[in-house]
DNA sequence: ACAAATACCCTTTTT
DNA sequence: GGGTATTTGT
């Protein structure tokens, strides 16, 4: 009954035509085909920026389906966001039935082991319920390690512990292997904390980002039945981006493929950028040499960007010398000259865009869903959102877990974990006394030392808490009745206290979150909080409820389609889902195309995106390449790329900006373009500078030509003596005038000529008759 | 127990 | 500068 219900063309027919092979090929180059039908091997696709690679992936994934004959369980792609792994999964639903591309698995490397360790959890001595740890949660573990071992957090900040526990777990090293090879003291010590860390999440059933990634591999090594299992299960293996992927993931790939060794790799050496997260771009580097008899496709015209854009982007990365060559060209037209614009601080460059794309708007009938601002770092964001605001342009940022990392969703969603995996000591920790329910700080010290002298976890000693000594009635009532309320919250999701399963759990999802915010105090809190008179708070619980609403609409329909009489979904399985979602959340997952709206990001999230119109803001050295990367030639190239990246998103128009002064927590620094813009081919853009300044001219003694000598540079001419508070006495050069702003060129005696602007920097003009220089 | 004051991280990029 | 975490004061 089932399968025949399951082979029975009716349904498909309904919902999409069945394409031949040369509808599924039409519109293909040469080098496409055979990217999309070499399907048996090994295969490298070298793919240049919009060189069409998802539709080749796409129609990769559709010719294995509908002309192969491969059932679509047997194909796994791997993408680098949800997002894109969404949108894949959409575009081949558009050529093949809905229910076979769901019957695919399409989904990031993160939530493929968190699937697969969520059901073979028995097998790693995890529950399924087990928590996956966010970097807030990390450095809440990482901060409980120190303290026990009597590290100080000065010495050993949570932040760079971490940074090294994560890159010895990209590289494979579980503690014992990290504490091996240990030989200085730094990493000594780091040996010790990773370990202590390593407790403390094992102790918790939780498991952190890395994790994911390095307990799948020790699956895999320890059961080789699993990994037999899961060869059989995915026949045909894609990974995207794999210029991005590291150590682990290239294992776990690698052990997926290796009996049936149908492994396609698509991605650009040129656009690996996160060399920083552990990424190794010698994986695809060397991907013909680890796989023999590899076919290796190259895509190399561009369907995207204009002439000029991808002449300058190929001109830029040139610059590089640790690469592979490729040619690209395009048979789009020559396109607009690039812009290159300079303001004087980085509110006018945001305006200056502002004006530019409200212009194109007007102008030439360019959507605002059209236009992408892209920058190094997410604090240039805020500058860019005002003079969006300020000119009611609907804009959106790439930045989908800011709203997770509000202190009260994160509270209600640590009230969530903590029901579901009753080990998880960090979020009920978290959670305690939140809102305030008379569980102090004292007390709460008293249970960590208890449960650490009879050895057992803080959670034990808490469900007994008459047994801590020098606790009050009091303190004991109070823990004995939030403990009761947890086990409530169980019982009602159908849970137990091993975070197994009971009956029950019928609720909806949302229902149930909003009776744990209910019933925990949450939404009465911040209801009453005077500090947040809008109850903006409580209007973000109330959104967590909505995005709960969401989940559970999308889970059902999801499971609706895949195992249609089966029992309806349960509450618990849903909440679990409803967690990892959150926990493996994206910033780009958040953004939406089509939104109408200008999309703000970072160049990192912008990848594998594309955009009618872009503007980079902060293009200073410094910002990019960014000053961490100055003095190493690696980290110098990997800026370029990122640079690389953002040029050719853009497919008519682009926008390079600069700001002469630029400030940085509150600071005004003057800045100097960036190097990366000094090595595009001239004749490719034209420059606009709009920050009326002198180009620096430093020639003594002579005022700039244009500023009237009025208001506060009247009373510092060229020749000045002045004193600094900080840099002492100096001579001033010259001055000019920069709209709102005088800048001076200062000779001081001891640290040489500065630049600066007067009406911040604190000088007194002192004559050198009354007052000698020493 | 709560409000206010201080201290302290932060800011490179993220699954 | 901006927000959160920790502390101090009432």
């Amino acid at each position: 009954m089932t399968s025949d219900f399951f082979d029975a063309p009716i349904e498909d027919s309904f919902e999409q035509p069945q394409q031949s092979n040369q509808d599924l090929l039409k519109g293909l180059t040469e080098p496409q085909v055979e990217a999309v039908t070499t399907t048996e091997g090994p295969l490298l696709v070298l793919a240049g920026p919009g060189s069409g690679k998802t539709r080749v992936i796409t129609s990769r994934i559709a010719y294995l389906i509908l002309e192969c004959g491969i059932p679509p369980w047997n194909v796994l792609a791997i993408t680098f966001t949800n997002k894109a792994a969404g949108e894949m999964r959409e575009r081949v639903s558009k050529v093949v039935s809905q229910r076979q591309s769901e019957a695919a698995t399409i989904c990031t490397f993160h939530s493929l082991c968190a699937r697969i360790i969520r059901q073979y959890a028995d097998k790693l001595g995890l529950p399924p319920s087990y928590s996956i740890y966010d970097t807030s949660d990390q450095k809440r573990a990482a901060k409980q390690a120190l303290e026990v071992l009597g590290i100080d957090t000065k010495n050993f900040p949570p932040a760079s512990v971490l940074n090294a526990i994560s890159n010895a777990k990209n590289e494979l090293q579980n503690a014992d292997a990290f504490a091996g090879q240990a030989d200085d003291f730094y990493s000594k010590k780091i040996a010790t904390i990773y370990k202590k860390y390593e407790q403390i999440l094992d102790q918790s059933h939780s498991l952190d980002f890395d994790d994911l990634l390095l307990k799948t591999v020790q699956l895999f090594r320890e059961h080789p039945i699993v990994l037999a299992e899961l060869q059989e299960r995915y026949q045909y293996v894609m990974i995207d981006e794999y210029q991005d992927t590291n150590h682990a993931q290239f294992m776990i790939a690698n052990a997926l493929a290796a009996r049936h060794k149908n492994i396609c790799a698509t991605g650009d050496p040129d656009q690996s950028i996160y060399g920083w997260r552990g990424a190794n771009i010698q994986n695809i580097l060397d991907f013909e040499a680890i796989y023999a008899n590899a076919t290796t496709v190259r895509l190399e015209q561009n369907y995207r960007s204009t002439k000029r854009i991808l002449a300058a982007a190929d001109a830029l990365i040139q610059n590089n010398s640790a690469r592979k060559h490729k040619d690209l060209w395009t048979d789009n037209e020559e396109g607009e000259l690039i812009e290159v614009l300079t303001s004087r601080d980085e509110r006018e460059e945001a305006r200056q865009i502002v004006q530019e794309f409200e212009k194109l708007n007007c102008d030439e009938n360019v959507a605002w869903g059209e236009m992408a601002v892209f920058y190094r770092m997410n604090s240039l964001s805020r500058v860019m959102e005002d003079a969006l605001r300020d000119r009611g342009i609907p804009y959106q940022i790439a930045r989908g877990t800011a709203f997770y990392d509000r202190k009260e969703i994160k509270d209600a969603v640590a009230y969530l974990r903590a029901i579901v995996n009753p080990a998880d000591e960090i979020n009920l920790l978290r959670i305690i006394n939140m809102p305030t329910r008379g569980i102090s700080d004292k007390t709460v010290k008293s249970a960590q030392a208890s449960a650490l002298a009879s050895n057992v976890s803080s959670i034990q000693i808490l469900m007994q808490p008459e047994l801590i000594p020098n606790l009050n009635t009091r303190a004991i009532n109070s823990v004995n009745k939030f403990m009761g309320q947890l086990h409530h919250w169980r019982e009602v999701a159908g849970l137990n206290e091993e975070g197994g399963m009971l009956t029950g759990g019928t609720m909806s999802l949302p229902d149930y979150v909003e009776l744990v915010l209910s019933e925990c105090g949450l939404q009465d809190y911040y209801r009453n909080d005077k500090s947040d008179p809008d109850g903006e708070r409580l209007a973000n619980l109330g959104e967590l409820i909505t995005s709960a609403q969401q989940f559970a609409e999308d889970y059902v329909a999801e499971i609706d389609n895949e195992i249609r009489e089966n029992a309806p979904a349960l509450l618990r399985e849903m909440l679990l889902g409803f967690l990892e979602q959150i926990a493996l959340m994206s910033d780009v997952d958040a953004i939406e195309s089509d939104q109408g709206s200008v999309t703000l990001m970072t160049l990192h999230a912008a990848k594998g995106l594309e955009f009618n119109v872009v503007a980079m803001i902060g293009v200073e050295d410094g910002m990019l390449p960014h000053d961490r990367s100055q003095n190493d030639e690696n980290e110098l190239e990997e800026e370029r790329r990122l640079c690389f990246v953002g040029i050719t998103r853009a497919q008519k128009r682009l926008i390079i900006s600069s700001a002469r002064y630029r400030t940085v927590f509150g600071q005004t620094m003057p800045t100097i373009a960036s190097r990366f813009i000094k090595e595009l081919p001239e004749e490719l853009y034209e420059s606009t500078d709009l920050s009326a300044d002198d180009f620096g001219s430093s020639s003594f003694g002579v005022a700039s030509s244009g500023g009237q000598a009025t208001g506060i540079s009247a009373k510092y001419p060229a020749g000045t003596m002045v004193r600094h508070p900080k840099f002492g006495i100096g001579r001033i050069q010259n001055v000019s005038s920069m709209g709102g702003h005088t800048r001076a060129q200062v000779a001081f005696n001891t640290v040489g000529v500065k630049p600066l602007i007067l009406e911040y920097a604190k000088l007194e003009v002192i004559n050198i008759e009354e007052e000698p220089p020493f």
